[in-house]
RNA sequence: GCCCCCUUCGUCUAGUGGCCUAGGACAUCGGAUUCUCAGUCCGAGAACAGGGGUUCGACUCCCCUAGGGGGUACCA
């Protein structure tokens, strides 16, 4: 939580729509400020690249002492969403990065219009049209401006237009490129202004100062700036960052993660010569194996995938999990569900297109609120590394003490992974112990651990692993399942140490090396050769699905013993 | 097509005329440790897009070419 601005302060609304005086506003902060903002479109949830957008603007605004502000772009009136909204903001107070004006931080549950913080406001565009109509006939009275059809556009300059960007230094566009512009729409277009014209009136308006954006808005900004000039207004400075890619190299885009599912639905389907239907079928028999998560995917909202009529995540997620694949994270939400830490996202994602110089890479918020400046941004875009996200998140994981990791681990299950939580119950500990050196994400336990969750009766014995652990050397395996099979029945406390102690034993009585002991039980377990140390794959199980595993092992590959 | 921006290892980058036989991180490949996996430790390979200038001296400055990206809507 972003301790120097208390939820106290929040909760006072702007001032009413007729105190604003355009032109002349003037609120009681002072004209040397920084003033940054936020201003996403609610069409949809946070991309990774807005959060990063979002970071730098408040960071910027945090390490010189100014105000960062969180705008909400609605003008598009047919693809904004109050559910949008929600979840944007949401995924930046799941971040912590933490407007000081706009729409409050914890909007009333019916309506995120109804409750907001700051001097400025309203922080909706859709609530503004009184403002940009003041402006609109204050550039049609002095020729800046003039009706196109029953739509408005902005006259253009017959000079250049140089913008001092921070960033990329002085742009210069020539006239004959650039064109007169609409900045009120027509009825044709549902009315009100455009993106151009709403975004100059507010930052104007707001008085913001530094405006970090991405660098596909580079070749609007002349027309803003021409904006500023026609309306004799101070510009903003801006500073245009680099964009974020693929590792391919293409778009990072919200439709990456159904194209990928789509992708594998039509694989299966041809390599299963199946249907809709079929598939269907295996997404609920393959959920229903796993014996914990209760699927909600009907055949016909499965076709509707398919058909690219919708890319709805609910969609894709268990689709993806049945057949195995991995989506790729786009938004904010996706990295959370996957159990990536806030702060380690942050902080890779401030990597790309800013470096705080020398061999420094792993830093946190504080960090960045301190040292953040506009002169460490690249020029050039980059690809997103979900191998050194990866990395830095499990580095991050493995160094935390063990109790803050059961904690995280416990909170994140709680929210995305409630029936895995409730199989383990007790043995929760114990599995998050065994688990934190190998999970990279708060996530990846239950795939690496998945034997765990299992029925004891669905383990599915690897046939490779059976005849080398169990069958070999005239199943000289299979007699160590036996053995142990009773001593660990009757062993007095079931826990890690003493699991240890007997197995320790055990190879010194029979002077057979661990290995020929721990691998038959993990075959028996987890019907593979991968677990965590073997006294803690048996603590985790716990005893009866250690038994019962066992015996089942032993019916399975031998059946007449 | 036209306009604009960018160009150091596979990827993210350090480097602002001599400190560079170009540094770090992730990834990759070896080796060590271990009951498997992971982890940990040690080590290796890997880049200044190409061509012209400027300069005593260019990764660093200028030009050209090539490549990549963005823009070119009554979307934002």
């Amino acid at each position: 939580m972003d301790k120097t601005h208390p939820t106290s302060r929040i909760a006072t609304l702007g001032p009413s729509r007729d105190e604003a005086s355009p032109l002349r506003y003037n609120p009681a902060m002072p004209a040397d400020k920084v003033v940054t903002r936020f201003a996403p479109s609610p069409t949809g949830h946070l991309h990774i690249g807005g959060a990063r957008t979002a970071l730098f603007n408040w960071a910027y605004a945090r390490r010189h002492g100014g105000t960062f502000i969180l705008r909400i772009e609605d003008t598009d009136k047919a693809r904004s969403t109050d559910a949008s909204t929600r979840g944007i903001l949401e995924d930046l107070r799941w971040l912590g990065i933490l407007w000081d004006e706009g729409p409050a931080h914890d909007p009333a549950k019916d309506d995120v219009k109804a409750n907001q913080i700051g001097p400025r406001g309203p922080y909706f565009q859709s609530q503004r049209d009184h403002l940009y109509k003041q402006y609109l006939t204050k550039l049609l009275d002095t020729g800046h401006a003039y009706p196109d059809g029953d739509a408005y556009r902005f006259k253009m300059p017959k000079t250049a237009v140089t913008v001092d960007d921070l960033v990329l230094g002085p742009v210069t566009i020539q006239p004959e490129n650039l064109e007169d512009f609409i900045i009120f729409k027509g009825a044709a277009g549902g009315g009100g202004p455009t993106f151009h014209f709403a975004n100059v009136v507010d930052d104007a308006e707001m008085q913001v100062t530094h405006v970090l954006r991405a660098q596909e808005h580079l070749m609007n900004t002349p027309k803003h700036v021409a904006m500023f000039d026609a309306l004799g207004l101070p510009r903003p400075k801006y500073a245009h960052m680099p964009l974020i890619f693929n590792p391919d190299g293409s778009k990072m885009s919200k439709r990456d993660k159904a194209k990928t599912a789509r992708k594998a639905a039509q694989d299966w389907l041809k390599q299963h010569q199946g249907s809709a239907a079929s598939l269907h079928d295996h997404i609920t028999r393959f959920t229903q194996a796993q014996g914990l998560l209760s699927l909600d995917l009907s055949l016909a909202d499965l076709q509707s995938f398919l058909d690219k009529k919708t890319d709805a995540n609910e969609i894709a997620v268990p689709l993806a999990r049945a057949l195995n694949v991995t989506l790729p994270e786009i938004d904010v939400h996706d990295f959370r569900q996957s159990g990536y830490l806030k702060d380690v996202l942050l902080n890779y994602v401030a990597l790309l297109g800013w470096n705080p110089g020398k061999n420094l890479e792993r830093f946190d918020l504080d960090f960045l609120r301190q040292e953040f400046d506009i002169e460490r941004l690249g020029k050039s875009n980059s690809r997103f590394d979900r191998a050194k996200l990866l990395a830095f998140n499990a580095e991050t994981l493995q160094k935390m003490p063990p109790d803050e990791y059961e904690a995280r681990l416990h909170e994140h299950w709680q929210e995305f992974h409630p029936a895995e939580l409730a199989k383990l119950a007790d043995n929760f500990r114990g599995f998050a112990h065994a688990y934190q050196p190998r999970g990279r994400t708060l996530s990846e336990p239950i795939d690496l651990g998945r034997f765990v969750f299992l029925p004891d009766d669905s383990i599915t014995f690897d046939p490779k692993a059976v005849d080398k652990n169990l069958q070999a050397n005239n199943s000289a395996g299979l007699a160590v399942l036996r053995t142990l099979r009773d001593k660990l029945a009757n062993l007095p406390t079931f826990d890690p140490a003493a699991i240890q102690k007997l197995l320790d034993d055990h190879a010194a009585a029979s002077s057979l090396p661990m290995g020929q002991i721990a691998q038959p039980l993990r075959v028996a377990l987890t019907g593979s050769t991968v677990s965590p140390a073997i006294h803690d794959t048996l603590a985790i199980l716990g005893r009866d699905a250690t038994l019962a595993r066992i015996d089942r092992c032993l019916a399975t590959i031998c059946p007449n013993p």
